[in-house]
DNA sequence: CGGTCTGTCAACCATTTGGTTAGATGCCAT
DNA sequence: ATGGCATCTAACCAAATGGTTGACAGACCG
């Protein structure tokens, strides 16, 4: 059961993009699809101007006019396979969230935890194209989240006030809940980041990449779990 | 006191880079230097192959011909940008290992901690351009690695071992040093990273940047110390 | 069978980009 | 002054890059 890290081989971190036929987009043709996880990968790694259309093309094995042909332009490419991770970053934490849904808060930390690193530890480009963007500026970034935030339903502040409100039930200790989300999140997402430095220090999750990510769950959640614990003195 | 988020104002996130004449290197030309500061700018924004040799020359306000004059290609100057800030990285966490020395592991963790973010949240653009060589792949990093290690003061060892003591003291709880420290250290670098976003989520931050800061180091320490309280029952 | 519509491709085009060069400018020792 | 040297600049060049085009192949349809 040890799979090496995703880096080995191509094509693994983009994860199932576009799930079936669920009426909501137009039907994507098969070559469009391959052009659009193609474009995820390359966009991921080299970032919005580094990445080249031919390199797209290459690794989607078609000729570099189908690009134009789908997409019109590297912008419009650029835009919706961006649009498209903001929304996948936001649902994973949306349905970590969710699923955190638990009696005590312990179990949803567990299960946030559990979910969050799932879900990221195997759609890496979808968070390294997040990344990308932070570096940048992060103007798109401020576009969405301001759009998402103005339907009310952010996930991020959902969450925040579920541990607000575990501090009031005083199930935890009295922490700042946007400042201890930020280091949950922190935990989750850094180590898969900043892989290439991680894994000199501990070696193993190369070739064991699922071993890591579940030592990565057990230890940050057994550091945050005490973190937050009432005291009772 | 309360200073913008770097973003706001340019050149102000590379820090002094070159210290005085110390006599190591061959002096700079001030022009020489107002490249590298430049390329540090905006290589940590675009990335390598994003970066546009005539957006460095614009940045350091010179003639294009000046770059090459200095550095050959860009391939050399990203080299030279790239060491340089590989090694001002890697200084920072040993320069937060060694002040921490303190007597008691807490002391010394919320030593490194005050350090780390101090240093690393006022020049971002190292962390910045690190985290480009993350997301490509990393290779150059590994690299440089390989050689620090092997002179066998590489620090993140270092501090790891420092834990491990702690542990073995019975100081702190039995945690796992190397997830301990991926953990303390995520928590303090992911947060300057994902800037765009968590200041969506603690706007303050966007005005008060210093006090963020501050702020993150409190939350992150009162966490972590008590995460690692070792049991008395 | 002819027409046409979609998808595909090789070749092509205009602009951008990294890199060069011939010559100016200023400084300093002779 | 003047010759030499480092620094600097505008103009230039070849290659790379985003984007276009015209032709071709096959499916579908009358």
């Amino acid at each position: 059961m040890s799979e090496r890290h995703p880096e080995a081989d191509p094509a693994a971190t983009s994860g199932g993009l576009v799930s079936g036929p669920d009426g909501a987009e137009a039907e994507r043709t098969e070559t469009e699809e391959r052009i659009f996880e193609a474009a995820l990968r390359v966009f991921a790694r080299k970032g919005r101007d580094g990445a080249r259309m031919q390199e797209i093309a290459d690794e989607a094995a078609i000729n570099k006019a189908m690009l134009h042909y789908y997409f019109r332009s590297k912008d419009r490419l650029y835009a919706q396979v961006f649009h498209y991770v903001f929304h996948r970053f936001d649902r994973a934490f949306f349905e970590a969230v969710e699923r955190a849904g638990e009696d005590s808060f312990a179990a949803a930390l567990e299960s946030f935890v559990d979910h969050y690193i799932d879900f990221i530890g195997h759609h890496l480009d979808v968070l390294k194209l997040m990344v990308n963007e932070f570096l940048d500026g992060g103007a798109v970034i401020r576009h969405e989240v301001t759009a998402m935030i103005a339907t009310g339903q952010a996930p991020p502040q959902r969450f925040a006030r579920l541990i607000a409100r575990a501090v009031e039930a005083g199930e935890i200790a009295p922490v700042d809940p946007r400042h201890f989300l930020v280091t949950l999140v922190s935990g989750c997402l850094f180590p898969l980041i900043a892989f290439p430095m991680v894994s000199t220090l501990i070696p193993e999750a190369v070739d064991d990449y699922e071993g890591f990510l579940e030592a990565r769950k057990k230890n940050l959640l057994d550091v945050l779990r005490r973190g937050i614990e009432p005291r009772s003195g």
